[in-house]
This record gives C-alpha cells, structure tokens and sequence, in this order.
DNA sequence: ATTCTATATGTAAATATTGACATATGATAT
DNA sequence: ATATCATATGTCAATATTTACATATAGAAT
C-alpha cells in the first residue's frame, strides 16, 4: 500500500468520496500536507478497488456528469486504523526555498530580499487562511475538536500543524530578508555587530 | 535544470566535491531539505558536465580508490546566481505524520499517544543537534554569519530553517499527544486568552 | 451560436526517486 | 586468512509523480 493509498483511505474514512471529489481534497484540508493529480488518483483508487480496500457505486446526475462514488471497505478502515499508529517511514522535507537560502551568499541582495519578502507574504497568507479556519472550527465544533476520537479532532490537529508550520515559516523568511537588508535581529534578545567581511 | 542539478551546483559553488562527498553532504547540511541517493547524483552529475556546468579531474589516492573531483564552471555560477533568485516552484510539504493525524481519531489512543511522544522525542533530538551546530557556527565564524554575501551566512541561514522547523515541529508533536492523553493545553509560552472550556 | 467553466473520468509519456544489483580498493578488526 | 567497513563509482528495475493528451456533460456567459 503506497502513502497516496493511506491519504485516500483517510479522506475516505470520513465520507465517501469521487475521484473528482478527493482531487479537490488534494488541494485542501488533507492536501496541504500531501497532495496529488487526479492522473494519480485514478489509477491509485483502481488499485485500492482491486486490493478490496475501496468500492465504488455509480451515481448518475442530471445536471452534470455521472461520477462513481467510493467508500472504505471494513478491511480499509482496519488497515488503515493499523498504519496510523505506525512510525512514519523517514523522508527529507524537500524545500526548494532553503536550498535557495543555501547558495543566497551568491545573489543580488535586492533581489534576494525580495524573494523573502515574497515568500513571507505567501505564508503570512496562508496562515491567515489556516487562522480562519481555526476560528470556524473552534466555533462550530468546539466540543468535538477536543475529543480524540472525533475526526473534528483530527482535522483541527492537522490544521494546527499547518498554523505552526506556515508562522514558523514566515517568520524565517522576515529573519533572511532583514538580514539581507542589514536589519536588526528583531527579538530584543540577540546583539550584533557590524563588520563587513568579503570571503573568497 | 533540475532542482537537484541546483543542490549539486549550490555545494560545489562553495568547494569542489566528488559524487561521493556529494552524497555524504545530501545527508549533512543541505540534506535537510533536500537529499538524494548515490544512484541519482552519479548521472546528475553527468548531465551538468555535459550541459558544461560543472568539470571534473580525476584524483589518484594511495590510500583509498581514485576519485573524479568536480567543480563548478563560470556558466554553472551564473545560472546558479540567476535560479536563485528565482521563485520556487511550488510544491505540497508531503508529511506522513499530518496524514496519520488526520486518519487519527480511529487509532488506538494509547498506541497514538506514543507515535507522537516518540516523534516529538525525535524532532527534539534533531533540534539538539541543530544547536550545537549553531553554536559551533555562531562562536567560530561570528562575523562571516552576519554577512549576506558569505556562504556562512547562507549555511546559517538554511540551519535556522532547521532550528526553527524542528522546535515547532516537536511542539506540535507534544500537543497531539497531550491532548490524546487529556492533557490540558500546553501553558507557559500559549496565549491564555485561549478560554479552553470543558465540555460536557 | 460559441466560448468558457466546472464537473467528471480516464490514459500515456516523461521525469523524479528509491532500492537493488554490481564492482573495486585499502584499512582495520577478529 | 578473512570479514567488515569506509571509500569510491556506476547501472538497472521498479515506483512515484508530473505534464500532457483525450473525452464528455451541462450550465453560464458573451
């Protein structure tokens, strides 16, 4: 069973879904932490359908195209129940932005610190989004997000990582574009000292 | 070009390596957001030798197996120079772990609550790791971090991203398992306005 | 009428990535 | 002697993922 597999099942897990409709999952709740094409799904819910971790009805609509409509078999939901309190197979967080951090020493510095600037923006966005949704899920389900058996609680789990994750970010991408620019440090904790040194 | 034709330009911009020491580096510094297999850098490499962005001489060692020693080329620098400043493309942060937090709620509590503690413990670790490089860098190259256009910076830079990454990650981590445990939300560092009411 | 968009489902080709296979040198440990 | 490890370089097969190709329905806009 591949990870996209897993994604499925868990989207499936909470209602039952079209490929259409866990494409547009991939780029939501669920999404913001894994994602993939419908050319991926697909074939993926095809695989899942043959292992017997899926089935599919199909549903016909007059206003739009007919679609399939999938739902977690009992064997799904137990294998996935199984994978989800297991530990995580390693993978390096790919960020292409720190890579570009890494050799930044080589850049234009105008042009570097806006590139920062840019990207604080995204995540301050982001992270405004993800605050909205907060707020709305605090509100409306107040109770259920505190109940470790309430998928509420999950997606707001997920949901607060995404908060940490893009604040954190942010925050990082202010830091790099103020150092560029020869800004302070902002937290009154650091002292620097100027000294302009080139390096071979 | 590729993302980690960059990767192998951006450490070889700073010294000359071969495949091997490339390898070891995707697993050091830069392979904290980015990494790849041996089997995958030796036709990388390739590929930028034939696109001439990089050059490599062949080494003769005693003690050890030959080695081919590559480096970059002034095409290599500037098309280096111009990706980064370049926004990146972007790309979903995949993260097993948010998955698992979203499938979460059909787990076994006791068995969740230790996936995270373990995590958390694991992120920690990294953390701790991360510090001391810091402060390794912070005492012995004081000065050079400071300076946008020295590679020390750029290094910094990319290990604050860790630092920051990793701490908010193990906090994360540490919320999820208390709050799987009952635990009331984390105070000290938290906004206290947050008016956690009991539910029924 | 025609275009555009959202819904809906697929396949195929290209690229990216991993994991296994394959080989060779020299140091060190048993 | 032999096994193991770090160094060193590669290839190949299998997956994973993206991009492009391909088709179809129906509502809304021009």
């Amino acid at each position: 069973m591949t990870t996209l597999g897993y994604a499925i099942l868990g989207l499936l897990a909470q209602e039952a879904l079209s490929g259409y409709d866990l494409t547009q999952r991939m780029k939501g709740r669920v999404g913001n932490f894994w994602s993939a094409r419908h050319s991926q799904i697909y074939p993926e819910l095809a695989r899942l359908e043959e292992g017997g971790y899926v089935k599919h009805s199909l549903i016909e609509q007059q206003d739009r195209p007919n679609k399939k409509v999938y739902e977690i078999t009992a064997d799904g939901l137990e294998t996935l129940r199984i994978w989800v309190t297991e530990p995580p197979s390693p993978r390096t967080p790919k960020d292409e932005l720190v890579l570009k951090a890494y050799s930044v020493w080589l850049a234009n510095p105008e042009k570097a610190a806006r590139l920062f600037r840019d990207e604080e923006l995204r995540h301050e966005e982001q992270l405004t989004r993800y605050k909205k949704t907060r707020k709305w899920m605090e509100s409306e389900h107040g109770e259920e997000v505190e109940c470790p058996d309430s998928p509420w609680f999950a997606g707001y789990a997920s949901l607060r990582r995404g908060i940490g994750y893009e604040k954190e970010y942010a925050q990082w991408c202010r830091w790099v574009a103020d150092s560029i620019e020869g800004k302070p440090d902002a937290p009154a904790k650091r002292k620097k000292k100027k000294g302009k040194k080139k390096r071979a």
